[in-house]
DNA sequence: AGAAACAGTTGCAAAATACAACTATACATA
DNA sequence: TATGTATAGTTGTATTTTGCAACTGTTTCT
């Protein structure tokens, strides 16, 4: 009975939760005058340095025709370069470009200074706490994953 | 410089948490046959007993267009009611039906069971903590919403 | 009474995404 | 080595999801 309370807590917190990591997310993006599947996919290839469409779409969940058509837009705009992957050429080789890597810096570090901002409004003893927790919630939810 | 790092790891965790949160938020609805949206709505409406196109506009954060044509739905597949508020006749009023009320339970009762598994996979003496790190964080990014 | 504010609906358009078919490459094994 | 199978990526097509703007009806403020 106790776990069906705490259960039910738990769910409208994250209900709340959910509501508001909606608005940071899309912030991340609106600040820089792109979508929000364009800025994770300069996120991430920033990140790695290299990725392939593939990796991308498992890592944003997203279908890789959609992945590939986003990377055509960024190869366009000359933030992303698309090259054969020699050593397999079924694979492409995304980075990116000059430009492409002022503009994470810039998402950077915006996302930087908007979590030190958090960072600041949660108590300092609690701080290491929220982290862990959010860590550990993460991970249930990743093993649980329904249907 | 202590922050900054803090900052980073809450970034970092936050990416995969909103990551495994999309994928919890989905399988709400998936497993009913129903939309993200109309399932948000079906819920918001249930616990309310009663609610306005508007209120779910905010609630949900979408244009009351969007919400409108939710509803149409809703109400022409029978889960929702809506009425002229007598009281001031520019809302609306949006209730359950029989059939929606019966939905309602369903998708409620899933969730219960959903997030009970959840709450198992995290150790006992943590729970508490990670409901209120939930909430500090919650609260935090609320506060700092950035632009 | 008239103006301003507000809720909701609808026309229109776009943004975002998925599915399926196709191409090119790689790999396994017979 | 030939051939069948698996995989990565692209492209055609369709659907879904959503927002903006214009409009209607209602209320409220002055």
């Amino acid at each position: 009975m106790k776990n069906l309370d705490t259960s039910q807590r738990l769910r409208e917190t994250t209900r709340l939760l959910i509501r508001n990591l909606g608005f940071l997310d899309r912030s991340e993006a609106v600040c820089c005058g792109i979508t929000l599947t364009q800025c994770h996919t300069i996120v991430e290839t920033g990140r790695r340095k290299q990725i392939s469409v593939n990796e991308l779409s498992e890592l944003l969940n997203l279908d890789k025709s959609t992945v590939s058509r986003t990377v055509e837009q960024l190869v366009n705009n000359d933030i992303l370069v698309r090259q054969p992957d020699l050593s397999d050429r079924r694979y492409v080789v995304l980075q990116l470009t000059q430009k492409g890597e002022v503009l994470f810096g810039t998402i950077e570090q915006r996302m930087a200074v908007y979590f030190t901002e958090i960072i600041e409004e949660i108590p300092k003893e609690k701080r290491e706490q929220v982290i862990e927790s959010l860590q550990l919630f993460s991970e249930a939810i990743h093993k649980k994953r329904c249907c």
